[in-house]
DNA sequence: CCGTATTTATACGCTAGTGTATAAATACCG
DNA sequence: CGGTATTTATACACTAGCGTATAAATACGG
């Protein structure tokens, strides 16, 4: 039993940076191996094909995203407007910049294969649902909680997407007045 | 001077529609030959190669994007509210579909190529303005004008990027109810 | 209609990546 | 250490698209 110098995770670690600066595209065999200073050699032994590290890309991001970011805002506990800023808080947080941008790349991406789109449909219902629950907290009204919702959301995506400048003020300062306006 | 059979138009008009379903990968002459009925044989007569293509359709973008939209919200009059309630109508036209799934693709490609992130910008920084001249008439404090342009650009690009349902509503009577409170 | 200019088809070499087969290198087990 | 299983490198045939060159087809002006 030989170690594995370069072991599946690493392949898909190196597909998720990919996916993140290039799109789908960019997640090709050769270059990836020519990152991991490594030949695709190894590759075919852990995974039928191209498409099946795509596969694995996604699945780690659909863990990292549903799971763990929930799970990291449910520890720090508190009430539902501190919930909602915390998971506000992981959008800016520098630790998971690949991952948010993984994200934007996996939107893009659902665009155009329906596989993917059934998987992002998925996992927005689960984040969406996780904000309602919290929304509930700060206001009665199910029309209202769903239009917060679906601002929260699309701030969330949106400002990924938008390059837009906003005079003196920063990006994330306009976000702070959004976001106080949306937990009043 | 013989008559074009496939002129630039015909090019750029089939390149869009290919970025629209694609991305900018799925911007290839030979393919776009075979979607005209022809072959790629007159293409270099036209473009230099593939990239002065693809700026072409960025050029078309953008033209369509600001200038034709803002004259058309224009057109219609009425005060600020009436306006930006016409601009978002423009964002679920139907005879805009490809348009905007251009305007998709677009800001997805723009994070990963600086000259299209700097076309991209103008754009926003121009639509921006227009929205924040609008908002101006509903509320005084600029700091409100900011925020709510950020929400409501962020909902016209990120429901499209966004995959989550809403229970017994449709997408477009949640974004309704998300407006409405926007306008208020 | 004929000549000419323009547009298009065809054929070519080139590059980059896919997936396979096989041999070499390497790490663990006894 | 030596054997063995596993991992990796290398070489291969294959595909798809790029850009060029050249010849054929086509439309218009006289």
């Amino acid at each position: 039993m030989a170690l594995a110098r370069t072991p599946p995770s690493r392949w898909i670690e190196q597909g998720l940076q990919a996916l993140a600066d290039g799109g789908p595209d960019a997640v090709r065999v050769e270059p990836l191996a020519r990152a991991l200073g490594v030949t695709k050699g190894g590759f075919y032994g852990y995974f039928a094909d191209r498409g099946a590290l795509l596969d694995e890309i996604l699945r780690a991001w659909e863990r990292a995203m549903i799971d763990e970011a929930i799970e990291r805002v449910e520890a720090g506990g508190g009430d539902g407007r501190e919930r909602l800023r915390r998971l506000f808080g992981l959008a800016s947080s520098a630790e998971a910049r690949t991952l948010l941008r993984v994200d934007l790349a996996v939107r893009d991406w659902a665009r155009r294969d329906r596989a993917v789109a059934r998987r992002l449909r998925r996992v927005d219902d689960r984040r969406m649902d996780y904000m309602r629950g919290l929304f509930r907290e700060l206001c009665a009204d199910e029309d209202e909680v769903e239009a917060r919702c679906l601002i929260a959301f699309s701030l969330f995506v949106g400002s990924g997407f938008i390059a837009a400048g906003h005079g003196d003020r920063t990006r994330s300062e306009v976000l702070e007045l959004a976001l106080a306006r949306l937990l009043a």
